[in-house]
DNA sequence: GGTATTGTATTAATCGCCTAATACAATAAT
DNA sequence: ATTATTGTATTAGGCGATTAATACAATACC
């Protein structure tokens, strides 16, 4: 059942977000589908509802889902907001990335033929 | 006096170990250097002393300090552990970055070229 | 119209972290 | 030898965030 394993370094719900929050943004959750409902998502990840619900409520802020009460949650049909939203993770993602490099005093040209050589070897995986 | 600002995404004692062991191996605090006192390091971050306890304790566990009574507490004069300690944040950098990038699914290529122009920017400050 | 299923709200309990206060231990400095 | 300064240990308390338990509300569906 439990497709994911959470650590105590970060809330369940921040990781449940940043899980699902993934799904949308590169569609294996698509525009307009609906997701399971609160309490088979609790069921399937084994936590409590409320923590699902808080997850959801979050992405909802991020208008990345929103609801009909008794229908369901759905994924927005905004593809235009995915793609921003994606835009703008990866951005985040590389400023933290360079920002922590800095931190460490790494060789830049060093660092861009490691990170290149990572991507090559998980693109077998 | 409060050269950090503390977010609460994670306790403040893992937070100035991060900040602490960056400034061993990078050098700004150099080799067999005395650090600041538990209690100056208090004052100076604006925490409490327990807190800047815990957090030199772990970095001891690290083998990047080492303390003895009275005389205070000192960077670590092994500098190869130094070295490989920068390597090991290094690789686990880069580790978390690549993961992260696959969840977005973003172009390989594309994303390179970003974290280039994002390390020439940051060069110039 | 009844009912099941959905999201939502409220309240309570738990847990970790931080702070605080204090005392102790060791030893360099004088 | 005395003293000041260092790290260390212990205990307690409180605060906030997270999770849990439960009840409520709305409505599609039959």
């Amino acid at each position: 059942m439990a497709k994911v394993e959470f650590d105590n370094s970060q809330p369940i719900y921040q990781q449940l977000m940043d899980v699902w929050r993934r799904k949308i943004v590169s569609g294996r959750w698509q525009l307009g589908e609906r997701v399971p409902s609160v309490r088979d998502l609790a069921a399937e990840y084994g936590v409590n509802p409320n923590t699902v619900q808080r997850a959801l409520a979050e992405l909802e802020r991020e208008e990345l889902l929103f609801s009909n009460r008794t229908v369901g949650r759905l994924v927005t049909t905004d593809e235009n907001l995915l793609l921003q939203v994606r835009e703008q993770l990866a951005k985040a993602l590389i400023k933290q990335f360079v920002t922590e490099a800095r931190g460490l005093q790494l060789n830049d040209n060093q660092l861009l033929k490691q990170v290149a050589a990572a991507l090559e070897e998980k693109e077998e995986a």
